[in-house]
DNA sequence: GCCAACGTTGGC
DNA sequence: GCCAACGTTGGC
């Protein structure tokens, strides 16, 4: 079981679009440590989704539904997609800040590589992440 | 809107 | 195989 976080551009598909539809295929990726990322995810594996460019926050929990297949979008066949369904909104948003001042998520990939906009976190930080999403204090 | 970081492309 | 030029992403 691993954990991951992607990005989207809310305002191109924001987590409110994809609770609508109830089920998203992940295409467009057309990095390779990305596309490395979507091979590796595994049916069952919790993502959270964030928003990106505006927002800048984890707002939600969503969970591969269908591993990596070509991406239809393209006849490239170096890419390949996911399916992601939702499992819940975070109670509250947390926000790229809060992530940033915590001692616990310096090694994130968020912080490190903020350009990759698939990557994988580790339980740990996926647990803490949620916990802050559960405190109404912060 | 700007710019830093980083990936990709292409000339040599 | 190196590196300059260029494009893209995403935070501010």
């Amino acid at each position: 079981m691993n954990h991951w976080l992607v990005k989207s551009e809310p305002f191109v598909y924001s987590w409110d679009d994809f609770e609508k539809a109830g089920r998203s295929v992940w295409d467009g990726v057309r990095n390779y440590q990305a596309r490395n990322n979507l091979k590796a995810m595994q049916k069952g594996d919790w993502v959270f989704f964030y928003h990106s460019n505006e927002g800048l926050a984890v707002v939600g929990i969503a969970q591969v539904d269908r591993e990596a297949y070509p991406d239809p979008t393209t006849d490239d066949p170096r890419w390949v997609v996911v399916e992601l369904v939702p499992v819940q909104k975070l109670k509250r948003p947390v926000s790229l800040q809060e992530i940033k001042l915590d001692n616990r998520l310096q090694e994130i990939a968020l912080i490190r590589q903020s350009r990759l906009s698939v990557m994988p976190i580790k339980r740990e930080e996926f647990d803490l992440i949620l916990s802050f999403s559960n405190d109404e204090n912060t």
